[in-house]
DNA sequence: CATGAAACTGACA
DNA sequence: TGTCAGCTTCATG
């Protein structure tokens, strides 16, 4: 039934939203990779602005940043918050992929990437995910914050790996569905997971959709 | 003007 | 496992 319930849920979303194909198109590997970092617990709109920058500043590579100073990339990275924290993840995962470089990624099992990934400073679960999943190509579902907040609001409860395990196994291992279904997910919440949109969210008409309130409704 | 939320992670009890 | 600090920007009231 859940399971059911999760297919049912990515149809709902993608009839809603498309596509959404600029979530991943956009910007280079590296480009995405440092969007990755500096989007945690932000919004795009302040990345987008320090990605810019460092594009203007020509220190779009790895081997760029892993060579600035570490409080000239504080002050660049700044209106992303957490700045110090940031600009030191950066700076080690600029080291990790000046020395592996991007593209050997691909030649990597998941696993195995996912636990370099992991052991570098300011990568969690979620930001290793969605590395593996947009840059490297992994069939590797991102849970987030409203990927937990949804799985909630139908009665779902579970730590990381285990809401992981239950959308992978709901889906066909495909990585532009993952991609997609994330994606959908986190436009889904930005617009109804605020004060108003509760009562027509996606949840909402799934149980509509359903005809039966099979699941208890979590509090907003 | 004050408050809170935003694509989270790491340290420590 | 759970709690907490880390920081800036922008929308709301």
């Amino acid at each position: 039934m859940k399971m059911n319930d999760i297919k049912t849920l990515y149809h709902i979303l993608s009839a809603e939203f498309g596509p959404l194909y600029d979530w991943w198109v956009a910007g280079s590997p590296f480009e995405r990779i440092a969007g990755a970092i500096l989007v945690q617990q932000t919004r795009w709109e302040n990345v987008d602005r320090v990605l810019t920058e460092l594009k203007n500043r020509d220190l779009m590579s790895p081997g760029s940043i892993a060579a600035l100073p570490l409080e000239e990339l504080e002050d660049i990275v700044r209106p992303t918050g957490f700045y110090r924290n940031k600009a030191k993840s950066l700076k080690a995962v600029a080291e990790y992929f000046t020395a592996s470089p991007i593209d050997s990624m691909s030649n990597k099992p998941q696993h195995v990437l996912r636990k370099e990934l992991l052991a570098l400073r300011g990568i969690g679960n979620e930001t290793a995910d969605v590395i593996l999943l947009y840059v490297a190509g992994k069939p590797s579902f991102v849970i987030d914050a409203y990927t937990k907040k949804l799985c909630g609001c139908m009665g779902i409860q579970g730590n990381y790996a285990e809401l992981q395990r239950l959308f992978e196994d709901a889906l066909p291992r495909d990585v532009p569905v993952y991609q997609h279904y994330h994606a959908l997910i986190v436009e889904h919440g930005k617009r109804y997971c605020g004060r108003k949109g509760c009562d027509s969210c996606a949840v909402a008409r799934l149980r509509k959709y359903r005809g039966t309130p099979a699941f208890e409704l979590a509090k907003p």
